[in-house]
DNA sequence: ACAAATGCAACTGCAAAAGTTACGAGCAAC
DNA sequence: GTTGCTCGTAACTTTTGCAGTTGCATTTGT
């Protein structure tokens, strides 16, 4: 697969669930149309169930449906459930020693956060419902 | 080393060389302080010296120096000059098939190319003289 | 009971990036 | 002009993260 696979994968999916909600999805169904398999499919979208966008059944008839209305879950819901900020500041946990080093990483993590929260509100304004 | 460790490690040598701009530097020194190897430091200020942001001298006395002023260098012409995107629309090359997906790609790639942009003006007005 | 589905853990395979080694070419000092 | 230090570059190895895969327990409807 290519790059930001997962954000894609789980866009592409919610994208399809809402435009109808009440259809219920097996992870083989998503995997297929995804050209992927069924445990990355479960590993993704089970981020989005414990974010709250999708709930999932086990069992006979079970699989994989919206949690909300589709004009409820934005982009933005789907990016934070994945928690892998495009825009991080590399999170270095390293102590920085060196002053530059230190004077640097404050100016860069500044822009970066701003730029990573106006990105989420780009993306807060537009829903699944809306991209088809 | 880290993620993201090609721009840090730039900024990190381009901010102390903004402090002593006359100082020649080789490969040696700034792979030393900066805890990596020759080489790699070489490939990454290769790509600087490629955008003019610094110039490099073999031989006995030779090694890396700024090309300009250090308050004529933003951390944009750095960021820049290593074409690694943070904010990458995934480039997929893919054809994308399924409606879904297409319009999902659209929406979310002019997103991106705005907030690219908006980075990049960011960290357009800060010079690597700024940041010690 | 059985079949169909998720949940989860463990492993393999692969690709990108860092790290390493090696060697050629240029330049200054002696 | 020989020697020593430097960059330039290619080739290889190591590391790392992620997709993919397999296997099995658990749940649920028929």
């Amino acid at each position: 697969m290519k790059r930001n696979s997962r954000l894609s994968l789980a866009l592409h999916t919610l994208g399809h669930m809402a435009s109808d909600p009440n259809r219920v999805r097996t992870s083989s169904d998503i995997a297929e149309h995804a050209g992927t398999n069924p445990v990355v499919v479960r590993r993704v979208l089970g981020k989005l169930r414990e974010a709250g966008l999708l709930t999932s059944e086990k069992g006979h008839a079970g699989g994989w449906r919206l949690a909300r209305q589709p004009q409820d879950i934005t982009l933005a819901d789907v990016y934070l459930a994945l928690d892998e900020r495009m825009v991080a500041t590399g999170e270095t946990s390293e102590a920085p020693a060196c002053s530059v080093e230190h004077a640097l990483h404050k100016r860069v993590s500044t822009v970066l956060e701003d730029i990573e929260a106006s990105l989420v509100k780009r993306l807060s304004e537009t829903s699944i419902s809306e991209v088809r």
